[in-house]
DNA sequence: ACTTCCGATCCTTGA
DNA sequence: TCAAGGATCGGAAGT
């Protein structure tokens, strides 16, 4: 077919720079490759379309130290339509995580998330695939494509992000805090006795809240 | 064990009852099998989740004869969230199809149609991810996941911590903020007018970091 | 992701 | 009514 016409661009983080996928990206006479410093993801391959690139043993590893599902969480803030491309075989890696814990990760992304997980051998072949999803999200099948509607921005969950900074905080408690007081301004002035009124805060985790709310930074 | 309470039902289609990976879900203990004549898709792991399973040669066939293509459509006319998981690697099969075709198809269902791809290496495997998908779709998690983990110990650092939680607030802004106000409790209960008066914080950061202070958690 | 472990919270008892 | 005990929840750490 009397091909293509458009230029196929693809934006790639500043720190896969120098990585094999960017070489094959590089090499590609369908593909320019920009640079830029992304704050999440690492390729933009289109209009919302983030990908975030990960080798087998950083997949494992960023499940195992919780960064996975940090990065999801900005990834689906800011991008309408994240995927994540796995290179190598993660069932293989060196790690002690069960085999449970790998299948649940990708059935949570898939299943909860919505975030496509998409398994490649190689650098070769992430690059193909980055070409693939540039070409169709940018010029598209033909018609029009039908995304799933992405929940409006929620700015509660920024609130959460915060108070979870707080030690022995954790989602839940977070929760309840916010729930209780409703601003964070209101969270961090109140008293440990308004604290303990909170659902599931204790004496001792109102007071260590308490502590920090008013503890003078030194430096 | 006092596990989950709830028991987990897969409706499997007829077809798949023969199948191994139908014999690995019947020994499961958390899962019942249940057996229907489904007009699209292999399995039903909750509402709205459906999964075409595909062997690798089957996957690739149905490339070729453009079967894919109409069976993506149905599923998503009938289901909120189809999911195709391939069984075996396709790039190894018998057809003499280019790689390049099957990353593009990957490509499309997940970029275009917003299909997770999900490959498993045999039967066993693909049971077990059912069996995630199953209980991820019909009980969530089970817990949340926190958004932020590693809190550092130390006090002036944890502070620090807590206030880089804020949206465009790295180390250096948290640093001035913390040295002018000493707490976060001060920090919170100031002005915009008076969180301008910190090093570096202008007018913007000072609105944005009002704003988020005083909003009211909604849920 | 899952599992295990431990401390904090909450709930019941019983004096 | 309140303190002591045990059941339960939730956070943190490890795989």
């Amino acid at each position: 077919m009397g091909t293509s016409t458009n230029l196929l661009v693809i934006t790639a983080d500043m720190r896969e720079q120098r990585s094999r996928v960017c070489g094959c990206l590089e090499r590609s006479r369908t593909i320019t490759v920009k640079y830029a410093d992304l704050a999440c993801g690492d390729y933009v391959c289109g209009p919302g379309v983030i990908v975030e690139r990960k080798e087998a043993e950083d997949f494992v590893s960023s499940i195992t130290d919780n960064r996975l599902f940090s990065q999801v969480y900005r990834l689906k803030a800011e991008y309408e339509r994240p995927i994540i491309i796995i290179e190598g075989d993660f069932f293989q890696t060196h790690s002690k995580i069960s085999p449970e814990a790998l299948v649940g990760a990708v059935s949570y992304l898939s299943v909860i998330e919505g975030i496509p997980v998409v398994q490649a051998t190689d650098a070769k072949q992430t690059a193909l695939m980055l070409e693939a999803m540039a070409r169709h999200s940018q010029q598209g099948l033909g018609y029009e494509v039908a995304l799933r509607s992405q929940k409006p921005k929620d700015a509660s969950i920024l609130l959460q992000y915060i108070v979870e900074g707080l030690p022995s905080i954790g989602p839940k408690a977070a929760q309840n805090l916010l729930r209780h007081f409703k601003t964070i301004s209101r969270l961090f002035s109140a008293s440990e006795k308004e604290l303990c009124e909170a659902a599931g805060i204790g004496k001792k985790t109102a007071s260590r809240i308490h502590e920090i709310g008013n503890l003078p930074y030194k430096r």
